[in-house]
DNA sequence: GACAAAATGAACGAATTGGTACAAAAACCA
DNA sequence: TGGTTTTTGTACCAATTCGTTCATTTTGTC
């Protein structure tokens, strides 16, 4: 069954929802399709199990960053980098999130667990700003919920985009310099905004 | 024919190259599939045909926005606030691109149109850019890329993911209030990155 | 008006695809 | 062991879907 989810992980990740083919799934399986009807009823039904299994995934491998022990613009820094880190390393997780989207999230909301898998990290920031509020480094006033957007958005648009965004403007973005200045970049933008 | 790409991307921006139907296309249409066949040869060429007018009609509706008249920070936050404005008041661009860079830029790749299609975006920042550092007011060593991928990443993620970020944060990113922050915020982020 | 070229309509076909019927084997348990 | 539940394999089906065939009409042009 893990077999299975791999599987189609994959196949999703690069197809999508309706480009995915369940022969194909059952093909790459050491077991057969009958086997997907019988564990997971319908495609739809993988689908809704790749997705929920995906957020899981990604929260679970989100380990302890020990960010509480670092003096706050730092602490800031080493989530910045290691967000970057993370969605570079998971394009398929990326790519299950791009194709929910396309999906308007029609399945995510029809998922009870993923509800409050996320807060965690937004309480992760939230600690930081707190702390660099106390230590009169950071100015007043900001979400964490919002500076949490423009992480999400700056490092997942790195890799989400980077088919389009490469080829009009002849950059590989995977190349590790490219890579590297950018996410540089990134880390300085956010702490900047922070920043009094 | 034009009747026939508007339907067409309209279809193609809801389900995606695989999930769009030709048969809906045709129903929707003034004509019939025949027509569509005689005219774009296959689904693919269809596709490949909404692709790139969706990038001519972005690229001109991207009037003159004049920034040359204003000072640097000035022409920079407007610039931002267009590009912020545009991409929320363009979401079916928004999922054709998305769609694209899920079939990994394919299409994108076998069209010699679109090529030079985004480089007056990245001039106008250059301009602005240079002469912000003329002013003394930009730091220097910053990348005009770079920045374009920053606005871009910004606004295009707020449009792209608004339904699993709405949904695990329960906020709906496309409320008038939200929005409005999320636009102020975004704008002093870029402004933010480039001052000295 | 004559002729060629472009545009169109209706029905059809071959291949694909999600899903199932039926039966048989394992595994579990008393 | 005997019976019950879970798991699995094979073949098949009905519906969908992209694309085509063939014939007809409209348009443009000399």
């Amino acid at each position: 069954m893990t077999d299975i989810l791999d599987v189609a992980t994959i196949e999703f990740a690069d197809k999508g929802l309706s480009g995915a083919r369940i022969d194909a799934i059952a093909a790459a399986t050491r077991t057969s399709k009958r086997m997907i009807y019988y564990y997971f009823n319908s495609k739809e039904g993988l689908y809704l199990a790749v997705l929920e299994e995906a957020y899981r995934r990604i929260r679970r491998t989100e380990g302890d960053l020990q960010l509480d022990s670092l003096p706050p613009e730092d602490a800031l820094r080493r989530l910045v980098e290691f967000t970057f880190d993370h969605h570079a390393g998971n394009e398929a997780f990326i790519r299950i999130v791009m194709n929910e989207n396309i999906e308007r999230g029609r399945y995510l909301s029809r998922s009870q667990i993923i509800e409050d898998l996320n807060i965690p990290a937004i309480e992760a920031i939230g600690r930081i700003y707190q702390r660099g509020l106390a230590a009169g480094q950071f100015r007043q006033g900001l979400d964490p919920l919002d500076i949490h957007a423009s992480i999400s958005a700056l490092t997942f648009f790195n890799v989400s985009n980077q088919y389009t965004f490469g080829h009009i403007f002849k950059r590989d973005t995977a190349a590790s310099a490219a890579r590297a200045m950018r996410r540089a970049n990134i880390v300085e933008m956010v702490v900047r905004f922070v920043l009094r």
